[in-house]
DNA sequence: TCTGGGGTCCTAGGACCC
DNA sequence: TCTGGGGTCCTAGGACCC
């Protein structure tokens, strides 16, 4: 049987919470993100900036060039979280199969209220109105038999859309529109497939599986299946996070010295506090660093003892960067995350013992 | 034009173990 | 003296997503 899938999405979301708690700023040219003096980029940008050419992930420095007139809002995402929550309550009244992706958008498996009598389109006008009258939110909404129909349809359907693919039209659907808009596929594939002269999803999906696969490598099959249509990736709810992670981009490039160390320490009680917060405890611990000249490198260390203490973490990320800084050398990014958490386990006396691991790590410390 | 911050997943080589 | 094959873990980098 069928399944009905929903992706559901809040239209500029950041811009529109601002415009929603600041009418001074609706019908304006909003954007959400830091300073332009500060390497800022545009997080969201509303309509009316859109208009402009302002898009996400813009240099700021660029956006507010374009538009005289822009009103540049720092992010709160405090905010934001608010009515995330507020809206994926709204989404889990409807089914609890639903898998957000982001703070402003979520898979919804709706499959069980279609078959429960439901058509597919009130289903959707239904969700879209009660998001409007409890939060003041747009939402646009793609349906389809599976996850990556639904989302290429939200898209096409943006702003305060509705598009709705019927089972068995999925391949004529997606034929025209350009690659680009496949799940998976960026700025490298893209560029790739271009260059075997693969432009429209229609292309890739007539195109030798062998040709994609040289291509795109692994993800030529899968990407071969999702240009037909074909998606098999249930929705799952409940998702656990796999990392925890915290970065800075400096205003001005800086090196080696009391403010990089300071940053480092920030960013490594920040990451243990959430860590903490979560109930996780990492085994590895991750530095990032981004030289003056955009090269970016990772060094990471798996710890002796699993650990989410700030000033364990702290000692190890310095530590990783003693070992690589050389004189000269300046940074524009310095980032700390820690991932492969361990689960908890129960000792005899009830006492609850993280595990110490791997034991060859152990028996190089002794 | 000068490029954020939060993530996920994949690849590939080397160490190590049996 | 010359030497396999399979499996897992660790590390580093990169593409991609919002």
């Amino acid at each position: 049987m069928a399944r009905t899938i929903f992706h559901a999405d809040l239209d500029a979301f950041y811009a529109s919470v601002e415009q929603l708690d600041n009418p001074e700023l609706r019908g304006k040219p909003v954007v959400v993100g830091g300073p332009p003096e500060s390497r800022g980029v545009v997080a969201a940008a509303s309509y009316e900036a859109r208009e402009f050419g302002i898009r996400s992930a813009m240099p700021m420095s660029q956006a507010v060039r374009r538009c005289t007139t822009l009103v540049r809002v720092p992010p709160r995402f405090d905010r934001y979280g608010e009515l995330s929550r507020e809206v994926m309550a709204i989404f889990r009244s409807l089914t609890p199969l639903i898998e957000p992706l982001s703070l402003d958008e979520a898979f919804l498996d709706v499959t069980n209220r279609i078959d429960g009598g439901w058509a597919v389109e009130p289903l959707a006008r239904h969700l879209k109105k009660r998001v409007r009258d409890d939060t003041g939110l747009v939402l646009s909404i793609g349906a389809g038999t599976n996850k990556s129909i639904a989302k290429v349809a939200s898209d096409m359907g943006k702003p305060d859309g509705l598009v709705i693919v019927k089972p068995g039209r999925e391949a004529s659907f997606l034929a025209p529109l350009p690659a680009r808009l496949l799940w998976g596929v960026g700025p490298k594939a893209e560029a790739k497939l271009r260059s075997a002269g693969l432009r429209t999803i229609g292309d890739v999906a007539e195109a030798d599986a062998a040709v994609l696969e040289r291509l795109v490598g692994s993800r030529g099959v899968q990407l071969g299946e999702l240009s037909r249509g074909i998606d098999e990736r249930p929705v799952v709810a409940e998702q656990a996070r796999k990392s925890i992670g915290a970065e800075t981009t400096f205003p001005q490039d800086l090196p080696d010295g009391p403010q990089l160390r300071s940053a480092l320490h920030t960013l490594s009680a920040r990451v243990a506090e959430r860590a903490q917060r979560d109930g996780k405890t990492p085994r590895t611990v991750v530095l990032k660093l981004r030289y003056a000249d955009f090269r970016t490198i990772t060094r990471q260390t798996t710890l002796a003892a699993p650990s989410n203490d700030g000033q364990v973490i702290a000692n190890v990320v310095g530590g990783l960067l003693d070992s690589i800084v050389s004189p000269g050398d300046e940074f524009r990014l310095i980032g700390v995350s820690c991932t492969q958490f361990v689960e908890p386990e129960a000792t005899e006396d009830g006492a609850i013992a993280l595990p110490l691991w791997p034991a060859r790590e152990q028996s190089l410390l002794l």
